[in-house]
RNA sequence: GGGUCGUUAGCUCAGCCGGUAGAGCAGCGGACUUUUAAUCCGUUGGUCGCGAGUUCAAAUCUCGCACGGCCUACCA
């Protein structure tokens, strides 16, 4: 790999040349001064001046203080131009001899690309029509020792945006954008939320028993307490606890661990969207996600129509929604009511697919394991997937007509598994006996299987009103909304191997 | 975990058939008072990811290892 850390000579002698600089200015005072302050973002004065021509921005001479970081240079003799950059954008800074007086000009010159600079001037407008600082003062507030990534291209290796990725928010703009709309993703979810009466909570990020999800937990323990501790798979018992306390709406935007593999869309800890709402059910649900992903779209991207990988997603229309057996039919026509009803035939099928199934596996089960082969993948535009069938389904209430399916769907979208949700299982009794389905599993081996979670059916015990509930993966989400391949793209520190 | 591709200067990249390294940016020195990836002249800088092997000779061929990208498996 690529060691960021060794230094090599040339590297050695880069940051030395700099670090000769900071040793000059520690003799002369403070080098990590604190008492700059700036009173202007940069995008505050190019919204606020884009307009202006020069000879209103002289006639006004408004004295403006900014800071940041320098991304590019050009000295030029008697006058130099700075470009700085801060949270909210770059400003131009023009320096000369006759303004701030030969020496300082002269220091300027020693300063490197990637220093912190705080500048004071008044906004003009150059010949060539940028909106600049003609600066009068000028001081280096933070020497940066370590030389930036190449200015132009930015930092382009994947291993490095992501091990340090304050060089890739540095250098490129496309990555302060897209968690810039991580954030406007998530806060327009929370308002949509709060706007319709729910509460937002936090749960238990670790669990004596972990439950909620079919995934294998990380494990630690309490030293105090002597105690196993889990971290949280899934916060769905807890918010379902608080459904029975009465907080009849309730959701959580937090985080979740799953102890599997890494891909580009799995990432141990990731962020999920949990919400309960008593006396609803899952038909209410999907209606509700509809709405909510195409108001979401609308705020962050403007418009319910976008491009992801360079496919067409369109939220405006309505969602499709097919069963398991409908979805497999549409993309495989060949397969018929009878076949797929037939448990020889399906195994025969999975088989040939070189796919295994657990020996437990139900019809349902084995539909379920032939969708995910043959059409999750390929459900593009947003479809609803409903029906469930219930072995694979322990939290979930079943189907008043059909007892062997519960009232789920989960919702796909660019072939992704983004939502998953259903009427939630009430009945104590029924829950328990799931439970104990699930521990049996367990002991033969199921490492994903669900722990037996005695707090849990005490819970349903003094009564759990009918409640709809669903899970949101937030990632996926933003991958979509920011067109990104990889959910490393879209979480800051993702999880990577140790580089040493 | 499996498959596959990659790793050359701080950064972005050349270097293809083996003859022991190059450009641009950054740095340093110089010219330049409206440039904007500034420009122009000069210049420093590399045990070519690590370790073996083949060879007179390896950045280049072979094998192993490390790390990463992509695909795949588990899953959201």
């Amino acid at each position: 790999m690529h060691d960021t850390d060794a230094k090599t000579p040339l590297e050695a002698s880069l940051v030395d040349e700099r670090r000769a600089k900071l040793t000059e200015l520690r003799k002369s005072g403070n080098a990590f001064p604190n008492d700059f302050r700036r009173d202007s973002l940069t995008s505050d004065l190019h919204r606020q001046h884009g307009a202006d021509d020069n000879a209103t921005l002289e006639a006004a001479a408004k004295l403006v203080r900014v800071a940041g970081r320098m991304v590019l240079k050009r000295v030029m003799g008697k006058a130099s131009f700075a470009t700085i950059q801060d949270m909210s954008g770059r400003i131009q800074l023009y320096i000369s001899n006759d303004l701030t007086g030969e020496s300082a000009h002269q220091a300027f010159k020693h300063h490197d690309l990637g220093d912190i600079i705080g500048a004071q001037g008044a906004l003009f407008r150059t010949k060539t029509g940028e909106l600049s600082v003609r600066v009068t003062q000028l001081r280096l507030l933070t020497k940066s020792l370590r030389p930036l990534p190449e200015k132009f291209h930015g930092l382009t290796d994947q291993e490095q945006k992501y091990r340090q990725r304050y060089l890739d928010l540095i250098t490129n703009e496309e990555t302060r954008k897209v968690f810039a709309s991580r954030y406007k993703i998530i806060q327009s979810i929370r308002e949509f939320f709060v706007k319709r009466g729910y509460l937002e909570v936090e749960t238990p990020m670790m669990h004596p028993i972990p439950g909620g999800a079919a995934a294998r937990p990380f494990a630690t323990h309490h030293n105090a307490l002597d105690m196993p501790l889990y971290l949280r798979v899934a916060p769905e018992l807890y918010l379902k606890q608080l459904v029975v306390g009465g907080m009849e709406k309730v959701f959580e935007i937090n985080r979740n661990f799953r102890n599997e593999g890494i891909s580009t869309r799995h990432n141990p800890e990731f962020t999920m969207l949990e919400f309960y709402e008593a006396y609803q059910d899952y038909i209410y649900l999907m209606d509700f996600t509809e709405v909510m992903l195409r108001e979401v779209a609308e705020k962050v991207l403007g418009t319910t129509k976008f491009t992801y990988q360079e496919r067409e997603i369109d939220f405006s229309k309505p969602f499709t929604r097919l069963t398991i057996t409908q979805a497999i039919q549409k993309f495989h026509p060949q397969f018929t009511d009878t076949q797929l009803s037939d448990r020889d035939f399906l195994i025969d099928q999975l088989q040939t697919l070189k796919v295994s199934h657990k020996p437990r596996d139900g019809i349902g089960g084995l539909q379920l394991t032939l969708f995910d082969e043959t059409v999750e993948h390929l459900l593009f535009e947003p479809t609803f997937i409903i029906d469930y069938p219930a072995e694979v389904s322990p939290l979930a209430r079943r189907n008043d007509i059909n007892p062997e399916i519960t009232d789920r769907f989960e919702l796909y979208i660019a072939g992704r598994e983004i939502a998953n949700g259903f009427s939630e299982l009430n009945d104590p009794e029924d829950q328990a006996a799931r439970f104990l389905e699930q521990a049996k599993a367990k002991e033969a081996g199921d490492a994903e299987a669900m722990h037996y979670d005695a707090d849990y059916i005490r819970a349903l015990e003094y009564g759990l009103p009918p409640t709809a509930g669903e899970g949101i993966g937030i990632d996926r989400l933003v991958m979509l909304f920011t067109d990104s391949p990889s959910i490393r793209d879209v979480i800051l520190f993702p999880q990577l191997r140790r580089a040493d």
